[in-house]
DNA sequence: GCCAACGTTGGC
DNA sequence: GCCAACGTTGGC
């Protein structure tokens, strides 16, 4: 049974345009524990991702990609010269996780965050709860379902 | 560019 | 283990 999920990534470092460009993309430079956690043990093959515009104007749901690969170690985090080098990660006991996902579709209509606030059916999501600054979250069934209804 | 919210760091 | 200081996120 897919789970499904909603990944941020500022459109000016990564954007839909990108993974549609190159079909598939590994998910680095996530430095949050709890969002390594959901990508370690909860994401699995086959769910489906809501891939969010953060950070930019407007912020908003701008497509759909799946996961293709499940957690294996951030090797960025090993890369003194990468941005997101982090010396407390070994390569024999990694900190950092990532994902491999791969392009579904992007949106015709882009959900803005001003939208997903408006929709009652979308009120309890994470993402517009205050103070939120996860990059990886849940979404619901219902949820995801919706949003893709609004972005078409 | 501002700033609220939150996570992390480090002195004690 | 507390908590102030600091850095980052991300909407506005």
């Amino acid at each position: 049974m897919a789970k499904y999920w909603l990944i941020k990534s500022e459109p000016n470092v990564y954007s839909i345009d990108d993974l549609q460009k190159d079909k598939k993309t590994f998910w680095d430079g996530v430095r949050n524990y709890q969002a390594r956690n959901f990508m370690r043990d909860e994401m699995k093959k086959g769910d489906q991702v809501i891939f969010y515009h953060s950070n930019t104007e407007p912020p908003a749901a701008v497509g759909i990609c799946e996961v293709v690969k499940e957690g294996y170690p951030d090797f960025t985090a090993f890369d003194p010269g990468d941005k997101h080098y982090d010396p407390k990660s070994k390569e024999d006991n990694p900190t950092w996780i990532m994902v491999d996902v791969k392009f579904i579709k992007k949106f015709n209509n882009p959900v803005s965050i001003s939208e997903i606030k408006e929709n009652p059916k979308l009120k309890n999501m994470k993402l517009i709860q205050r103070g939120n600054r996860l990059s990886v979250m849940p979404l619901t069934k219902t949820e995801f379902d919706e949003i893709v209804i609004m972005g078409k």
